[in-house]
DNA sequence: GCGAGAGAGTTGAACATTCAACCATAATCG
DNA sequence: CGATTATGGTTGAATGTTCAACTCTCTCGC
């Protein structure tokens, strides 16, 4: 192989590759059972658990797409999605006439209702019930710690 | 809140919002730094690693959908771009005429070279060092186990 | 041998995400 | 103030992924 470089060695290149395995076939399949029963992708499901979390239920966009981590244009699409299903309106603030606030409606309400018992059912079944706690308490420990370093590094971080 | 699911604790529920938002940004920083310098997608590096580490430098479609955890159809797209790129080369198989493999080109090979070091480094930054490696142990071992977890599930497992 | 599946892979349309350009309003500064 | 710049958010095209239908080859039972 190449250069100089610090690679990883055996213990952490099998960590990384079942993690980047484990990874996608996970998002897949919570992706999927939401899809299926509940007619709601995994991203629109997390954004509908923020907005029924906020109080008054909404959130200006911004907000929203930091506390979630997507593009400001990526949250403009999903909402604008979720708001032709119904599940969330747009309403435009008062105080800062550029900005956007989306609204959980109770339809939307009512769509998490129903989506949160199969959701969370399967993050257990396929993680968290898996693993030891922990296990599972240092997922969360190294993936705060990524969190941290990559908001650090992205100053400000608009993601984009 | 609704029924009588088996909700998560408190902490499982931080650890599961870190996982979530450290692997959007995470995948999201890897992919941008390979794309930016190397004019690679993070799955298509991927692709390009397990072709590499193959004997004789060529995988079966199949194998290499199923290897990356990736539906048959998205490998096709995958490699039809690679191909175009000059990294991978379609060749039909001898024995089973249905059957397609994929070649590293010396192309190919070049570029992963010069990716690598740059994927690694930031594995690195952005994930593996800011862990212990005990941290960085379990969290393969729980991915491990989802991976078994949902493979065992979806016996056969063609993914679609 | 041959006809009915099963397996390998591709295709194209639908859908989601990214990217870059853009409009509108707010804040800043001379 | 008035011009400039920054911020909030949207838009549409380009790109990537999924989904369902399809072709071709292989296998297996008769």
């Amino acid at each position: 192989m190449p250069p100089d470089t610090a690679w990883l060695d055996p213990d952490q290149q099998r960590s990384w590759r079942a993690y980047l395995v484990g990874t996608t076939l996970l998002t897949e399949r919570l992706d999927r059972d939401l899809r299926e029963r509940h007619n709601l992708s995994l991203p629109e499901y997390e954004i509908l658990v923020r907005l029924s979390e906020a109080p008054s239920k909404r959130m200006r966009m911004a907000v929203l797409a930091d506390s979630v981590s997507h593009s400001r244009s990526r949250i403009t699409h999903t909402i604008a999605r979720l708001e032709r299903n119904g599940f969330v309106e747009r309403v435009s603030c008062a105080d800062d006439r550029r900005g956007v606030e989306a609204v959980i409606t109770d339809g939307g309400y009512r769509a998490l209702e129903d989506a949160a018992p199969t959701h969370v059912a399967g993050v257990r079944a396929f993680l968290v019930d898996l693993a030891s706690h922990e296990d599972f308490g240092a997922v969360g420990r190294v993936f705060d710690a990524v969190t941290d370093k990559l908001v650090e590094a992205n100053p400000a971080a608009d993601i984009r």
